[in-house]
DNA sequence: CCACGGTGAGACATTCATGTCTCACATGGG
DNA sequence: CCCATGTGAGACATGAATGTCTCACCGTGG
């Protein structure tokens, strides 16, 4: 590990390579490995030889996911300030991850019978006290459990996703559309809407 | 045609086998056809010759959700009353579909290249109708678009539903926990909140 | 210059879901 | 009673994706 540039016949990127099958596999959640292959821009064999099968890439997918939800939310900074506005950087910083968000989200529920990532479970309870926080302020309402918020905070973010890859949302208005959703709901709050009917 | 009653050696019932295999679906979205024939009561053979093969089910499954779509948006009656009342109409109306609905919006996926069935247009167009007729009437916020709601609403009702079926969210509550974060969002409204750190 | 490590290409066997077929059997109607 | 219909069970072939292997090639480092 002495220059780590590459040309194209040099050590695959792990990383590329991973990155690529989660662009891959957010479009179309069946991709062979060959074409996850050949998405990466390697052989089938190459492939093979850093991720023994398509499980082990599937579980690598699941830890980079999981990383980068960390990521997110350490750069969210969820312990300062107000909780809504907390919860608006963890989508902002959430929003390049989303696809792979989307797809793992889609995909756990091939994983029911084996062992479960216990990375989710801190993932999620950092996000559920996230909630449980604005609650107790007081800015949060409280017949929402924090576990239903976490799994809508998931939901509109895979909604959101493919709303954006079918160009039925723009893509400038991803957080947007998924924060104020969230947080203020379809209903308008300031002005008494007029009877109708 | 005469009597309509069948022992349980007698000619299966489509409908039947439909929603057994929805309900499974929903839980293993991979199920085999030996699978679904199993949890029929039906051997394979049996149940390849109602439906031609796997796409021919999943096709059946689509119809049948459109068909249960729309009669919930039948029995809603999103055109009376406040718009509000007839999402939360709509989403009461659609809980029982809620896990075929999850199956198909996440298995959507898959028919990318293929044409798509014309059904869902017109559910969208009567879902998205709804939430115009909202925002026109000053109820809804405007700043959402109503395609992003209708999308938003069947991530919402696809969450909800697997945080169902996985313990986080009471099935009692499964309209409520949906329909209150869909139009109210997480923020509390009546109180102001007081600050915090 | 040469050996070594990593890669691409392809052949090959394996596994699994699927589609198709046959045969035996039970039921219901004529 | 006997035949037609629909079913269950199982065998069989097919196709696709996968896992494994070999071989040739290229660049790097000694």
């Amino acid at each position: 590990m002495s220059h780590m540039g590459y040309s194209r016949l040099m050590a695959v990127d792990r990383d590329h390579v991973l990155r690529t099958a989660a662009a891959l596999l957010t479009r179309k959640s069946t991709a062979t490995m060959d074409e996850v292959a050949k998405a990466a821009g390697i052989s089938r064999a190459t492939l093979h030889r850093h991720f023994a099968g398509r499980d082990a890439l599937v579980r690598a997918l699941e830890s980079l996911g999981i990383a980068e939800c960390e990521a997110a939310l350490d750069a969210a900074r969820l312990d300062e300030g107000p909780a809504a506005d907390a919860l608006r950087r963890l989508v902002r910083e959430t929003e390049p991850a989303a696809g792979l968000i989307a797809f793992l989200y889609t995909e756990n529920q091939l994983f029911e019978g084996d062992e479960r990532n216990d990375g989710w479970a801190r993932v999620d309870d950092r996000i559920a006290a996230l909630f449980r926080r604005g609650q107790e302020s007081g800015a949060f309402r409280i017949d929402l459990t924090p576990a239903w918020l976490t799994e809508a905070l998931y939901g509109l973010l895979t909604a959101c996703a493919w709303a954006v890859t079918e160009g039925r949302v723009a893509p400038k208005d991803f957080t947007h559309m998924t924060v104020e959703l969230l947080l203020g709901g379809a209903l308008r709050q300031d002005a008494s809407p007029r009877e109708e009917s």
